[in-house]
DNA sequence: CTGAAAGCGCTTACAG
DNA sequence: CTGAAAGCGCTTACAG
């Protein structure tokens, strides 16, 4: 059975195909009455557009490609999600892939999607993918994208993240501030992201005339937070505070403490960034840097559509104000109760 | 600047386009000197592949359709990424939508799909959709479709899931073997999956003449499993163990427990279903009935490579058989210590 | 082994 | 307000 097409329609109700085309595009410069002679030739022939072949026609997919590392974490997930609502609301379909934090299967998923000519994309780079690369995929190609979350050396596009350093200077403080004086710094692959929260917390805590431990950088995932809390435990007496890279290893953090017999909150304190949902599930619930991914995830699809729409402007930057989301795992053992309600954005 | 074609790499070349099409689909026909003469013009032209083009004209679009509820659910996100390595890898690019358990939503990626002419598509139905609908939408086209995890009523459709009914007995037999004998099931969306994990709990608790308190249906989500507590602490005396209808309530169940100053697995038993990665890192580790999303995902994405191939195929059905991951949640106050190890597929 | 021509299903100027 | 013709960038028969 041979597919419908634009020309069986026109066929159908006695009219050219470009005038089906404008009933189908909803051009108002059709008369009404050919209007409706169209619409049921398309009912009753059981038309279904064809959005490739338009696209290919106007220069246009209604396309864009998504690339993120991997969902395993919350973060991620969040993040995926609120591009995803956005650019659905907008028409565009989306066309996603995991990197899995692995160059080569980035590279892939960005040829596939060239080919595919998708209008802009979405990027979460993965821990070393490079200025130099993005250039030669998109640049050179002179496709729309946007980077997030994470930065790389020497970037010329758009990129939206969130202020790392004040979120673990803010982390710093309040940690100081609940009477902590030994602190650990936990997990988390070598990244900007790490560095840059390393960086906040140092500075929030020398105010306090605070050091920081700092332990190896691993991954960032539950599994290396019980790692990291294994090893730290085999070394010798624990800090009074324990920070996470993020959640995902503040969560492995808690569950290692706990199996080690040491409450987590009452008898280490424990925080992570991000804020995932999770964060505040849990008993103690969990302190934490809230980084905001739905912000992010907006953020970063509004300026993408921008840019599609106009490829000349200068790059920008939109960086996220992060805040603390105070909970118990740290205010337990300092004294301060505090009842901090859970926020989620 | 005008994008380069195919064309212009013909006259780079000096062959025609179909000479340079066959060289870019590596139809082994091309002599060596003409192939290496394109493929130097190709480079010199900085030539890109237009894919779109070139499936239009071949009636493929190499293109998949790739829907989900939501990913917070940790199970969700290893059957999405499953299937999305695999697709990948046999150079499919992937159209992932999430349709927030609503048909509206549903209704309109599936439309967005098929109008790019997708090859195929995976679909996990959201908690209400009909074998009607699906068949308005991707049977009427003749679209290839493999449905997951959810059953739908009078389906048409190649399907891939677990055998709910026997997880449930697994984990009924396993809860009774422990000394436990008042078990309440918690949480979960009215869905045939629920029905058939409850049918089969009762099933291997009535061998040992036990049945079960069941609670109203909620959620599947870590809230819904703090909620379901929370109602069950104010209604009256602890059961000894605690079914929650996947591992996500199962860790809001742990989490208000622990709240309320009740420590799971030591004062009352708590087990899930899916056995996702946070299970077995939590302390104590958690029992779960282990479904194997990573499983399901490899062989839908099977399936549909096969339909997309030859799609007069009887619809078939593909039911993983699940297994129990004993872990300490369940096992501490029965005395009966076990050191289960975690299992991941 | 290679080329000339037609065609995939639309949209886009351009006429009228 | 509507139509005839060309074209988007490829692949597909068909010749030779």
């Amino acid at each position: 059975m041979k597919r419908v097409t634009i020309k069986d329609v026109a066929v159908a109700s006695g009219v050219s195909t470009a005038t089906v085309s404008l009933v189908l595009r909803e051009v108002p410069v059709v008369a009404d009455a050919t209007r409706l002679r169209v619409l049921a030739a398309i009912e009753r022939t059981g038309y279904i557009y064809d959005r490739r072949a338009a696209n290919m026609r106007s220069k246009r997919s209604m396309t864009v490609g998504l690339i993120v590392t991997d969902l395993r974490n919350p973060y991620f997930v969040e993040l995926a999600m609120a591009i995803e609502v956005v650019l659905q609301e907008r028409g565009f379909a989306l066309l996603q892939g995991y990197s899995l934090d692995d160059r080569v299967r980035e590279n892939r998923l960005l040829s596939v999607m060239v080919e595919q000519r998708v209008d802009g994309v979405v990027l979460l780079p993965a821990k070393d993918t490079t200025a130099d690369e993005l250039h030669a995929r998109l640049g050179v190609v002179d496709l729309p994208h946007v980077l997030i979350t994470r930065r790389v050396k020497a970037p010329i596009a758009d990129y939206v993240g969130v202020d790392n350093v004040r979120g673990g200077d803010l982390l710093g403080e309040h940690l100081a501030d609940q009477g902590h004086r030994t602190i650990a710094f936990l997990g988390g692959p070598r990244s900007t992201a790490r560095s840059d929260r390393l960086r906040g917390l140092r500075a929030g805590l020398k105010r306090h005339g605070l050091a920081l431990d700092e332990t190896v950088a691993t991954g960032a995932t539950r599994e290396d937070g019980i790692a990291a809390v294994d090893a730290l435990i085999a070394h010798g007496p624990l800090p009074d505070a324990i920070a996470a890279y993020n959640d995902n290893v503040a969560l492995g953090v808690m569950t290692a403490l706990r199996a080690a017999g040491i409450e987590p909150g009452h008898d280490v304190a424990v925080a992570g960034f991000d804020d995932i949902p999770e964060a505040s599930l849990q008993h103690p619930a969990l302190t934490s840097v809230a980084t905001y991914p739905r912000r992010v995830g907006a953020e970063a699809s509004t300026l993408l559509l921008e840019r599609i729409e106009r490829n000349d402007l200068a790059p920008r930057r939109v960086i996220i104000e992060p805040s603390l989301a105070v909970r118990a795992s740290t205010t337990v053992r300092g004294g301060v109760s505090t009842t901090s309600g859970s926020r989620r954005d």
